[in-house]
DNA sequence: AGTGTTGTTGTAAAAACTTGCAATAAGGAA
DNA sequence: TTCCTTATTGCAAGTTTTTACAACAACACT
């Protein structure tokens, strides 16, 4: 069985039902080791439920965000892509050459504890990503 | 003369060149007093030049933002948007509703600093949109 | 197992966004 | 002012993303 069944009890629990479509996704984002576009998940996950449409896909993954089951995060011109909930980490994007650096999660930590104190939300996690200028193209623009 | 011939010097000594479509669309995000959409742009600008097109709405939203004179947030469904690079502040989602809050920007340059001496990018200064579960919605969820 | 309810999906069409390339015009030099 | 260079634009076509709604199927209940 695919490693998406692992969370089919955290679908059902909230009163969600498990289709073999959000599966399909789950089990994609959950092997991609990585960030993945809209339309690479409907590439993938087509192959193994070649009745799969792109609508679905689009709402599946902004489902599967909405509940803490993937993450998303924009990649280079502004797009989104998603990956499975469980790496805790974020990104800087050069907004030169968008190069990508990873950042782990705990300095956050204490930020989404202050934001959720002066906000009044609860569960402050985003997967977030930072616009900078990395240190190739800080050379660049000296040169 | 609009607002948008103020930035006029910014971009000419960096050696880009001012074109009616550049100030056109920096005279719009000035008087917009918040986030607009591409499209937003594109109607508003058309207004004051009827051959502007979209393609070059989208390119140069994405120049302003690159050369800091424009900032992009993500709006709820993932889209991006823009306002004019003068008003510092950041954004809370609900990731339920879409309800939003403004964060001032000063608590978070602490953490912008120490991102840039970790990482060794620098200028991190993004307008940054957090997600979360608003009041409102926790007492739905409760209910 | 059979049935009903309603959350999810597929379909079809529209809207939003991107790309490549030829034409244009901004700014520097003569 | 005129010419030259090349950054920037418009055009046309393609791709991606969204929307509305009818058809379907997952789950609860009998």
């Amino acid at each position: 069985m695919s490693c998406g069944s692992e969370y089919a009890p955290q679908l059902r629990s909230r009163g969600y039902r498990v289709t073999p479509q959000r599966m399909a996704i789950l089990h994609v984002l959950c092997h991609a080791g990585g960030h993945l576009s809209p339309g690479d998940v409907y590439r993938k996950a087509k192959k193994e439920l070649p009745n799969l449409t792109e609508p679905t896909v689009y709402r599946t993954l902004e489902f599967l965000a909405k509940n803490g089951l993937a993450r998303l995060s924009q990649a280079g011109r502004g797009h989104l892509t998603y990956e499975i909930a469980s790496n805790e980490h974020h990104h800087v994007v050069c907004r030169i050459c968008g190069n990508e650096v990873e950042v782990k999660h705990a300095p956050l930590e204490i930020l989404y504890r202050k934001l959720e104190s002066t906000t009044g939300f609860l569960h402050i996690d985003s997967h977030l990503t930072f616009m900078g200028v990395c240190p190739d193209c800080q050379k660049t623009l000296k040169g």
